[in-house]
DNA sequence: CTGTCAATCCCATAATCAGGGGAGATGGTA
DNA sequence: TACCATCTCCCCTGATTATGGGATTGACAG
């Protein structure tokens, strides 16, 4: 049994030599191929892709706002996309929408094959320097952490407020008066530099201080 | 020139025969090895490396403490890390700490030394079902939105809210007066299950609702 | 045309919070 | 020893917030 295959790609050109490359593989079937994700539900729902590769820039209906269309009703079917840019907003972008696997066209010729077997077999491909942006992104949102100052304690403070906990509250878990907690959360505001819980718990998400 | 490599793995009969490995490569050159990660930043000083593999699962100092001890000094120097398990929590822990690239050890005699190329060349060598965990985790972080029906007007005072603004400000922002403000936060409280200004910032930030 | 909903406004009160002050007890360091 | 940071406690006051009412308007759906 082949793997189906729905193809979405503006560049009449990519298009037709994408299209003649998938048909060279036995294992792979073509079901059809598109100019824009315009009806890209309708395309899925007459015939039934294992796999679909998206172009990203393509005119009316792009390859995000396809991607889009396609998770609201699919959640698992793999995505694919593809693009010349390795520009890291459209990278992330897709990626947050939900992309399956992400190759650069200048690796088309050598990857795509793999790329698909992959994706079928619950892998991700992606060209390598895709993959780094990822990690580097992944790796940014989770050691952003500016040096406050904050000691032990008031860490302590700042995450208990952080999860919703009044004054008193607070005061009860650490096993501290009242007049404590008011004392080190001056010095927490302070230090962070602001003058509301709201702005607090804001900061202390926003900079993983917690 | 050689790419020069230093590798950490406690198992005596892996670490041999991937010694042999890389050494039978003529572009790679194994500088040293060990079995765990106690001294890396004087291994790193003496052997002056251009490329780490890191087994995850050593005694003494593992892989991730390890990765976190390399982070500490050098920002840049590729480390892929090696691991015999797909378990989730080791490969996001190490990705997070920075980790280059990231192959199971099922791969290891297909793909090492592609990825060993990859990551001087800029790339994020990762197993298929790495590489898709991490997309997976990575689209969770973007897209998780209960669905609360706050309306628009509420959507933008809870916004307003968790960037730091007071009732007062927030009304003078909006144009509307202190008391409308109140109304709409008692019934974003309502709706997100909160009583306190600190939840309901927690909630929005947690959960992406702003 | 009637009901519902979003958005606006108002009133009122108890509780909580922000920010100002001062002060004693540690424990480590210069 | 003297100093300094940390953690603890206290007092006080004005501002802000949480929560309970109730009410009007316009838009939209049935």
């Amino acid at each position: 049994m082949p793997i189906r295959i729905l193809l979405y790609e503006d560049n009449t050109e990519l298009r037709t030599s994408l299209a003649s490359l998938i048909s060279f593989a036995e294992d792979f079937e073509l079901l059809a191929s598109f100019e824009n994700a315009g009806n890209v539900l309708d395309n899925i729902k007459q015939n039934q892709p294992d796999v679909i590769l998206m172009d990203i820039d393509m005119p009316e209906v792009n390859g995000i706002e396809g991607l889009n269309l396609i998770r609201s009703k699919y959640n698992d079917l793999p995505v694919i996309m593809l693009t010349v840019f390795d520009d890291d907003g459209h990278v992330l972008e897709a990626i947050k929408n939900g992309a399956t696997g992400y190759i650069l066209k200048q690796h088309l010729t050598t990857r795509l094959a793999n790329a698909i077997h992959e994706v079928m077999e619950g892998g991700a491909p992606m060209s390598p320097a895709v993959a780094r942006l990822v990690l580097k992104f992944f790796n940014n949102q989770h050691t952003r952490k500016t040096d406050y100052a904050l000691t032990n304690r008031e860490k302590q403070i700042l995450q208990s407020l952080t999860d919703g906990n009044s004054y008193k509250m607070i005061a009860f878990h650490e096993g501290i008066t009242l007049g404590t907690v008011t004392t080190h959360i001056k010095s927490i505001y302070e230090k962070l530099g602001v003058h509301s819980q709201a702005e607090a718990v804001s900061k202390a998400l926003k900079e993983r201080l917690v």
